[in-house]
RNA sequence: GCCCCCGUAGCUCAACGGAUAGAGCAGUGCUCUUCUAAGGCAUUGAUGUAGGUUCGAUUCCUGCCGGGGGCACCA
């Protein structure tokens, strides 16, 4: 890339001129600026070098390219410098030449709709975790955030030749799967036969899981109860338990399995609480006393010693806690697969024990912690408050995008499409739109969940990105139509242009060679709100230039060119969106 | 009380210690005999507060104010 081969050149120029680039190394940077019109890289070499040399920013910036330009007649050709500037306070300002972009632009289209990718990470081996979902309770939009930002680090890691697997931790033991049972049983009519008729659905699982968890805490003879089931559940010692458990725990799995087909997501490994939380209990147990203590019949870790807080490992009723079985399932999966690099993507509440727990995992594992790697991200709240699956209060998914395909079925009402086509787009703009509000900001920060807000396909929005495709297909369509096909004219080598080109290089043309560059930073951040700020920013461009001018026009000898520009761009638009797990239509 | 995260426009969000703090929504005014107007163009509007470090601070440090999360047997 560019990045090294301009900062190499920045090194060189400098060093001739005299001046050690140790006093301030890891200050200075080869960057974009913010506008496109101040150049296509931008560094402040001047800046921070004139500081420690006490000299005038501005004149060691006009040495340096009085340098630059010398060097540059060294013999070598650098076919993608248009020219250098010094702008104040003492930035230096590179410009790329019209050759430089129609080669970047010539592999984009040879590479097609699967560009971007890089080598950055090639051979690594990285376990990814996310979404993870309780058996017996809802799929919720806080496990719908997981899952899209999960499965979108994981195609970014995966752009970048990094070998990657996926993988779901599900608790299916403990007290809330005890709630739900006795919930499932309080449900049930008296007229049931048996009063124990298992669930089928998953929303009355949802609902027996409140009951339950709302007696735990107002009924103290419900709460013993709860307590002898979720023990029962652990050492499946009740028959009758076990078959109200079976069957609640495949409803749940066949649901969640269905909702990942939707989201386009394919775990490679399932991992379960029920597997978990033996290993656990024994790497705790075989630690009491090194790692762990006893303290009021309890098994803790004394957090206090590294700063951070006691937590509970084993209960005095001799059950795993989360803290015990996310160390058992450490160990879990490096044995059912070895890493470079376990990642664990959860909501920011449980960010403390999760500290907690890796501090143990280092004293008892210290190469498993040293490879993992905690992403908390935010929560998503209702603007009313905070959700609740405890009270009942909770927007499930499917609920959620049920409301939002309402909507968008109505935009389209008046569209020529037939059932199936109307349903693909309906099931596409709603899954486009909720995953781009999820994946807009910052991963690590909570997102208010306005409704009417998500509802709304204008301006910054997954429909806004997907209509720009749309669009791009449209107009390429419509080339070949009148037989105008997609045309950069000559390699830059070559002196004579066989097709028109304009003599500015356009926004369009600037941004589009960039995707590569913001698809490793994001991947190297984690930060998949780095990509759709890119696509938004992209399709503005697209849709400037769209509205500007005329693509297809048989007259005009440009016009091979500007669809040249068109087809880059749905490639890149679709590329991107892809990473991101966001649905591309064809047509909408 | 202690620990962690966060305060940017009326609202929801950007900004790798740099250049004139960017968008979208909402508001206002334009724009479809032309490739899909889920579009484009123009316009109003912001760094919680007091200090410090720096040539330069939304960004780093400290205090204060405000919000969220966590703080022993739930996850």
């Amino acid at each position: 890339m560019l990045f090294q081969e301009i900062t190499k050149l920045v090194e060189m120029a400098v060093r001739k001129l005299g001046y050690s680039l140790e006093l301030v190394a890891g200050r200075w940077g080869v960057e974009h600026p913010d506008e496109l019109a101040r150049g296509d890289y931008a560094t402040n070499v001047a800046l921070v070098l004139g500081k420690e040399m006490k000299q005038n920013p501005m004149e060691l910036a006009e040495q340096i390219v009085r340098e630059l330009k010398t060097s540059s007649a060294d013999g070598r050709t650098r076919s993608w410098l248009e020219r250098v500037e010094v702008a104040p306070p003492g930035f230096i300002n590179f410009f790329l030449t019209q050759d430089f972009f129609t080669a970047e632009l010539k592999k984009v289209l040879e590479k097609g709709d699967k560009y971007g990718g890089g080598v950055v990470e090639a051979g690594k081996k990285v376990l990814i975790e996310y979404t993870d979902p309780n058996p017996f309770k809802e799929f919720h939009i806080g496990h719908l955030m997981s899952n899209t930002i999960g499965e979108a680090i994981s195609r970014l890691i995966e752009s970048q030749g990094a070998e990657v697997k996926r993988a779901c931790y599900q608790g299916d033991v403990g007290l809330h799967v005890a709630k739900a049972i006795y919930g499932s049983v309080k449900l049930k009519t008296p007229a049931s036969p048996s009063g124990r008729q298992n669930l089928k659905e998953i929303t009355e699982w949802g609902k027996a899981y409140a009951l339950g968890s709302q007696v735990y805490e107002s009924d103290e003879v419900a709460k013993q109860e709860i307590n002898e089931i979720n023990k029962k559940v652990y050492d499946r010692s009740d028959t009758e338990i076990n078959k109200i458990y079976d069957t609640g725990r495949q409803v749940s799995l066949d649901y969640f399995e269905m909702i990942y087909q939707r989201l386009d997501t394919k775990f490679d490994y399932n991992f379960f609480e029920s597997e978990s939380w033996p290993i656990g209990q024994k790497l705790v147990e075989e630690n009491v006393g090194k790692v762990f203590e006893k303290s009021d019949g309890a098994v803790i870790f004394r957090g206090e010693k590294y700063n951070l807080h006691t937590r509970v490992f084993l209960t005095k009723e001799n059950l795993p806690t989360y803290e015990a079985k996310e160390l058992g399932l450490a160990k879990l999966k490096s044995e059912q697969y070895p890493v470079d690099q376990s990642i664990v993507i959860t909501g920011n509440e449980v960010a403390s024990y999760f500290t907690v727990v890796k501090k143990t995992l280092e004293l008892i594992f210290p190469d498993l912690a040293k490879i993992t790697k905690h992403l908390p991200h935010g929560m998503l709240r209702l603007p009313t408050g905070k959700m609740s699956s405890h009270t009942g209060v909770v927007v499930t998914a499917e609920s959620l995008l049920a409301e939002i395909k309402t909507v968008v079925s109505e935009k389209i009402a008046d569209r020529n499409f037939n059932t199936n086509e109307r349903e693909v787009i309906t099931e596409a703009v709603a899954i486009g739109a909720i995953k781009y509000s999820i994946l807009k900001q910052s991963p690590g920060r909570d997102i208010i969940f306005d409704l009417a807000k998500a509802l709304s396909f204008e301006g910054d929005s997954g429909p806004y990105l997907q209509y720009s495709y749309v669009r791009a297909r449209a107009v390429i369509e419509k080339g070949i139509a009148e037989n105008i096909f997609a045309n950069l004219g000559q390699p830059p080598t070559s002196a004579k242009a066989s097709v028109g080109k304009p003599a500015e290089i356009s926004e369009l043309e600037r941004r589009l060679t960039r995707f590569p560059e913001v698809v490793a930073r994001a991947t190297s951040l984690y930060a998949p709100n780095l990509l759709i700020t890119y696509l938004t920013e992209l399709a503005s461009s697209f849709n400037a230039y769209y509205a500007t001018q005329k693509i297809v026009d048989p007259t005009d000898p440009q016009s091979a060119y500007r669809l040249a520009l068109t087809t880059t761009f749905s490639h890149i638009m679709k590329s991107g969106l892809t990473l991101l797990a966001i649905p591309v239509l064809e047509q909408m």
